[in-house]
RNA sequence: GCUCCUGUGGUGUAGACCGGUUAAGCAUACUGCCCUCUCAAGGCAGUGAUCCCGGGUUCAAAUCCCGGCGGGAGCACCA
C-alpha cells in the first residue's frame, strides 16, 4: 500500500493530491458576477399595506448579499399604482424595516422618476417598440389568450404618438394603454404584448392627481433597476416568467442589465400573509388589527415578542432556495428563545390556582431575577396565604416536603380547599419537588393571551387566541411594557401592559 | 388546460455547476443523560434520509441524460 502510494506519487503526482475540499459555506451562496465593491441590490415594497414576514426575508437577503460584498442597498417604493398605495404604509414599511436593523444607502421612490418613465416610454414608442392599444379591455385578453394581435400593433408610428398624447388628455382610464411590442404567440404569456403604462385617475399619496398615466410593475422595475444602478435584482419565484420581459424591454432601451434572481415565497402554516385573506378578518373583526399576535405582520410578531435578529437568523436559514415550503415556525422560536433567555426576568405566575395557608414564613425574601445573569433582585413580602399550581399539588401527600422555589421547604400538614403546611427551613435537598407560587395578598391578575395557529386549511381556527387569566407576582406591575418576561415552569411572554401578556413561546 | 419552477431524515437546509475517499453535514423537532431552587438556557449522546420514482451513461451517480409522478407559480390596464 505504502510502496504503491510512492509509486504514484513519483510517477503520477499530483494525482493524490488533495481535492479542493468543499469547505462548509456560511450564510447565502455566493453571487454570480459578483464584483467585491460594487454589488447593487434594492428592495422594492409597495406601500399598499403592513409589512410582514415575507418583506423581511426578502429585505434581509438583499442587504445580506449588500454587506456580504460590501455594495449598496437601495429601498425603493414601488407606488406605481395610485389605487392601491396609501402614505400609512410608507411609513409603516420603514418603522418595520428599522425595527428589523436594516440599512439603506438610498431611499426613493419609483414615482419620482414618473418623468423619465414617460421619457422611456416615448422612446419605445419612437423605436416601435411600443404601442398605444385602445381596446376594450376584455378584447385584449381574449386576443391574448388566443395568440392573436389586435388591430392597434398595426399602427405606425405617428398613430402612436398621437394616440400617447391624448392619454395625457382626451382618453379616460381604461380607453387606451400602452403595449410592449413582444410576441402574441409566445408560450410564454407575459410576452403577449403587455402593458407598460395606464391611465390611472386616482390621486396618488404622494403627487395627488400630478400624474395620470402610471408605468406597470414590469415596466417600472426593468428601467428602475437600470438606473438605480442595481447589479442584483432578486424577487419571489411568481416574477419568474416576467425575467423574459424584463429584459426585453431593456434589451429595446438599450439600458444596462442587472441581473435578477429568485427566491421561494416564505410563509407560515395557517398564517396568512396576503391582504386578501387578512382584510375580511380584520373586518369582521376575527383578529384585532394588524397587530393581532396571530398575525405573522412584523408588528404583530414584535408584539408577541419575536425579536428581530431572530428574523435574520431564521431568514437566513432558510437560504437561498426555489424549493416552496411552509417554514417552521418552531424553528423561528429556537432562535428566538435563546436570544430572550439572557434577557427575561424570571417570575412566578400560577395559572389555576390553590391556595394553601403556610405558617411560620419569613416576613420577606429576596430573590435573583435571573438564575444565572446579574439582573437585580426583587424582595417580596411574604404571607400565610400562598397560591400554588393545582397541578403541583395533584400527587402530594401530608407529611410530603416540598419545596417552594426561591422561599424555602414547607412541609404539607393537610390537604383539601384550604390546604395547610409548614415552613421546614431552607435547606436544599436534590430531590425534592421544586415548584413556584405566588402570595395571594399582593397577587396581581393578569390576562396572557396564547396565540396559535389562525387556519387549519382553509377553516379558521375560532380558538386560535386562548385567554388565561393567572395571578402574578406583583413586580409584574414594576416592569416596563414590552419587556420579555419567562413565568417560571410556564413560558416566555412579552409584557403588552399592565394587566395583559402575550405568550411568545414555551 | 397550457407554460415555467421545484422534489435530500418529521421540518428547514448543506452537498449537486467541477460524478468517487461522508451511503450524506448543519439547524430545528424528538428521546436519554449531565447541569440546574424552572418543564428555560447550557453540555453530551442518540433515533431518524437506500437523496420522489423508473430507466440510461459510467469502473463509479444524491450529483450527468431521458421519461414519469408529486408540489408550487403564472396565464390582470396588481405588484
Amino acid at each position: 500500500m505504502e510502496q504503491q502510494r510512492k509509486t504514484i506519487e513519483s510517477e503520477f503526482p499530483g494525482l493524490l493530491a488533495e481535492k479542493p475540499k468543499k469547505e462548509e459555506r456560511e450564510g447565502l451562496p455566493p453571487l454570480e458576477g459578483a464584483q467585491h465593491g460594487s454589488v447593487v441590490t434594492r428592495f422594492p415594497p409597495e406601500p399598499n399595506g403592513y409589512p410582514h414576514i415575507g418583506h423581511a426575508k426578502a429585505a434581509i437577503i438583499d442587504e445580506e448579499y449588500a454587506r456580504m460584498y460590501d455594495g449598496k442597498l437601495v429601498l425603493r417604493f414601488d407606488d406605481t399604482n395610485p389605487e392601491a398605495e396609501r402614505l400609512e404604509y410608507y411609513a409603516a414599511i420603514k418603522v418595520g424595516l428599522d425595527w428589523l436593523g436594516i440599512k439603506f444607502d438610498r431611499v426613493k421612490n419609483t414615482s419620482d422618476d414618473i418623468e423619465l418613465l414617460y421619457k422611456k416610454s416615448v422612446e419605445l414608442l419612437g423605436g416601435n417598440f411600443a404601442y398605444v392599444c385602445t381596446c376594450k379591455q376584455e378584447t385584449i385578453s381574449a386576443n391574448r389568450r388566443e395568440m392573436r394581435p389586435c388591430k392597434c400593433s398595426l399602427g405606425q408610428v405617428e398613430q402612436n404618438m398621437e394616440r400617447w398624447e391624448k392619454m395625457f388628455s382626451k382618453y379616460k382610464q381604461g380607453d387606451a394603454i400602452v403595449r410592449f411590442r413582444g410576441d402574441i404567440k409566445s408560450e410564454n404569456t407575459v410576452m403577449r404584448d403587455p402593458v407598460m403604462l395606464r391611465i390611472i385617475e386616482t390621486k396618488h399619496p404622494l403627487l395627488a392627481d400630478k400624474y395620470r398615466v402610471w408605468p406597470s410593475y414590469d415596466f417600472a422595475v426593468a428601467v428602475e433597476d437600470s438606473i438605480d444602478g442595481v447589479t442584483h435584482a432578486f424577487r419571489t419565484k411568481e416574477y419568474e416568467l416576467r425575467n423574459e420581459l424584463y429584459y426585453a424591454i431593456l434589451d429595446a432601451l438599450k439600458m444596462r442589465k442587472p441581473r435578477v434572481l429568485e427566491f421561494s415565497r416564505l410563509g407560515f402554516e395557517g398564517m396568512p400573509v396576503s391582504k386578501r385573506v387578512l382584510r375580511p378578518l380584520i373586518e369582521e373583526g376575527k383578529v384585532s388589527g394588524y397587530d393581532d399576535p396571530r398575525l405573522p405582520t412584523l408588528e404583530a410578531l414584535k408584539r408577541r415578542g419575536i425579536r428581530p435578529e431572530a428574523i435574520r437568523k431564521f431568514v437566513m436559514s432558510l437560504g437561498f432556495t426555489k424549493a416552496d415550503t411552509m417554514a417552521p415556525f418552531e424553528t423561528l422560536e429556537s432562535f428566538n428563545r435563546k436570544i430572550v433567555d439572557s434577557e427575561s426576568i424570571r417570575l412566578n405566575m400560577i395559572k389555576n390556582p390553590a391556595n394553601i395557608k403556610v405558617v411560620g414564613l419569613p416576613q420577606t425574601i429576596t430573590v435573583p431575577n435571573h438564575p444565572t445573569k446579574e439582573m437585580g433582585s426583587r424582595t417580596i413580602q411574604l404571607d400565610e396565604g400562598v397560591y400554588l399550581e393545582q397541578e403541583d399539588l395533584q400527587n402530594i401527600k401530608v407529611g410530603d416536603k416540598i419545596r417552594l422555589m426561591g422561599l424555602g421547604n414547607v412541609s404539607i400538614t393537610g390537604l383539601g380547599p384550604q390546604a395547610t403546611a409548614r415552613y421546614a427551613g431552607d435547606e436544599m435537598t436534590s430531590d425534592i419537588p421544586k415548584i413556584h407560587w405566588v402570595v395571594q395578598k399582593t397577587a396581581q391578575k393578569i390576562k396572557i393571551l396564547v396565540p396559535s395557529q389562525l387556519f387549519f386549511g382553509e377553516q379558521f381556527n375560532e380558538s386560535s387566541l386562548e385567554e388565561l387569566n393567572v395571578f402574578s407576582e406583583p413586580y409584574y406591575s414594576e416592569l416596563k411594557d414590552g419587556v420579555e418576561i419567562q413565568f417560571v415552569r410556564f413560558g416566555y411572554c412579552r409584557k403588552d401592559s399592565l394587566l395583559q401578556a402575550i405568550y411568545t413561546h414555551r
